[in-house]
DNA sequence: CTGAAAGCGCTAACAT
DNA sequence: ATGTTAGCGCTTTCAG
């Protein structure tokens, strides 16, 4: 293998080109002090040496790390995994570097990745929160570190924060207001959970709909219970023997959707006839079921690019910016469902 | 705001305890120097005293980061995005932190990431290639920092590196095996590039089978073009208007299976009666399709799993390890499609 | 078991 | 326009 090759610094570049390392530190940085044939000069030498910046000694001396962290609940996962992608895009574009943590939501894994990540002494943070996370101290901490935070889509309940949220309960109310101009009045919602604000504010949506339409709240028809396609799945047949189906489900997320398709599925029932269905948020998946599922998307390049816009301007003023809340708007995606009022239940597919 | 805090650092807490700054770094980090009486009392200080460890810092002065360096070409994507969850929690578990770029599939962009993650001092680098990158200069930049290389899934064609693959050609082979043991003989290819190994791999294995069958291959059946669904709605319509469709269609991606669906559809056939498809490459879309697909399934834990153990190898030995090549074997999983032979084309959805 | 000195590679402030 | 001096916060010798 090659040879122990000692690794390039300044001082190797100055002595070569007999200024002093200052002088390359500047002209590698296009520092104004420096004359253009001198910044050619080095630059033309440090690259033919094979000159790499030491970022780690130039953040300790400059005390600027162009680095944001971010930590989110998941990545594989079509919201979080588009967020996600965005973020870099708008990063790099921006010459930052990302150092991305993934909680699992788990509020300790949370608590330790954004303690790391203030160790690292990034410039600033973009925190998504577990929905498990209750306790706010590590928060504390970071304001305490003077980095600045912005929160998306996942908002801890805390005062004179900055966050990018969607209208989750708007969003929610025109799909309901939607369903019910349809001539739907049996509308079951079922719900993550209500201690993490898009739970609270999409079935506050829900709520607010059926009022306005003056229809009654049905307490049988509001489960609460997760995230994840079995609660769809179980909370479905649990209507479907207690025969008090509605004629239309919202979900507040779409695994919890398909978990109501599988459960139709294994019913013989057919969405829409049957059954119709929607949710809150969009996955590529949802196209390609039968029939394509109706949602409320969120558009995560938005709110990634506005992030990152954002952190910038926070870690660029001096002064400390005024606290911002940012609401980007969902949007209704009308696909295969909640199209068109069912005939009601005909089981005969 | 609170007041302007000064941030905590080793001489303080040494300062509040009479000793040198020398002695709590040691007890911070569990040196065996100090007595257990004084590591005690200094983490329980510094704790109290709210010191967090400067990173940069210590990594300047110990040349160790205790950061692994990943490149994927896409994260917003079933495969990179469950490899990159499974890489998290692996790193984790070692208490590595992980600096996650993407390439977005972009040579030029890739290079770039693979810079600054040595500029970092990474300990460690996990790579997947783009499919475009055809320059490997940068892998020799790489090699001349002395920072361990694993490539993982997307592998340059350089001899002498660590690599993980899955068994790419024996996977494909296993599936068009079980397709001609059904009774099929009219197989297409949708391929994707053969510059990359994965489609180099996919394809031989293909041809291996149909060999081994002693079936023909028909070069108009023997399609390239992409990664992506529109690939497969294209292609398919192709065969379909030059009538000359097959019976069943491996697609070496599963979007483009994805695509072949999307196309059926729209003629109004049915899969699997009329055209039956089967997939490289695992997605949670595909089990709620209609039919669900039936694919060639990658490991994504085993993958991710292996690569960390691999680097860090790496990363504890001093001297350099034998180059590796790693195959982790796939599996068939059968679903709706591919389970049968089709009876042939009965227009009558 | 503890500590004093030196230095990691770079940049900021202040000369010249 | 260029260089000198200090020092970022920590760890690593090496001496006690």
């Amino acid at each position: 293998m090659a040879k122990k090759q000692h690794k390039i610094k300044l001082d190797d570049i100055a002595r070569k080109l007999n200024v002093s390392k200052v002088t390359v530190s500047k002209a590698l940085r296009g520092h104004p002090d420096i004359s253009a044939a001198t910044i050619e000069l080095v630059k033309k030498t440090s690259q033919k040496m094979g000159y790499v910046p030491n970022l780690t000694a130039r953040n300790l001396s400059s005390n600027k790390t162009n680095t944001i962290g971010v930590v989110v609940p998941k990545v594989a996962h079509f919201f979080f995994g588009s967020i996600v992608e965005s973020l870099y895009d708008e990063a790099f574009k921006n010459d930052y570097e990302l150092i991305l943590t993934v909680s699992q939501e788990n509020a300790e894994r949370e608590r330790k990745h954004i303690e790391t990540l203030l160790s690292m002494n990034v410039d600033g943070l973009i925190i998504a929160i577990s929905n498990e996370t209750k306790n706010y101290d590590i928060f504390k901490t970071v304001e305490r570190h003077d980095v600045p935070v912005i929160f998306i889509d996942r908002i801890p309940d805390l005062p004179n924060i900055n966050k990018i949220v969607v209208s989750d309960k708007e969003g929610t109310f025109d799909a309901i207001e939607h369903a019910i101009n349809l001539g739907y009045t049996k509308i079951a919602y079922f719900s993550s959970y209500t201690n993490i604000n898009i739970g609270r504010e999409r079935l506050a949506g829900y709520k607010k709909a059926m009022k306005k339409e003056k229809l009654s709240l049905n307490p049988e028809w509001i489960l609460q219970g997760g995230f994840r396609e079995e609660f769809g799945y179980e909370s479905f047949m649990k209507l479907y023997d207690k025969k008090i189906l509605p004629e239309l489900i919202f979900t507040e997320t779409y695994p919890v959707a398909l978990g109501v398709y599988e459960a139709a599925r294994k019913l013989k029932m057919n969405i829409p006839r049957d059954i119709d269905v929607i949710c809150f948020g969009n996955a590529d998946v949802q196209k390609y079921l039968n029939p394509p599922l109706s949602c409320v998307n969120q558009p995560t390049e938005i709110i990634a690019k506005k992030a990152i816009e954002m952190i910038l301007e926070e870690i660029d003023s001096k002064d400390k910016l005024l606290r911002r809340e940012v609401v980007i708007s969902t949007e209704l995606l009308l696909r295969g469902t909640c199209v068109n009022k069912n005939k009601g239940k005909r089981n005969d597919n």
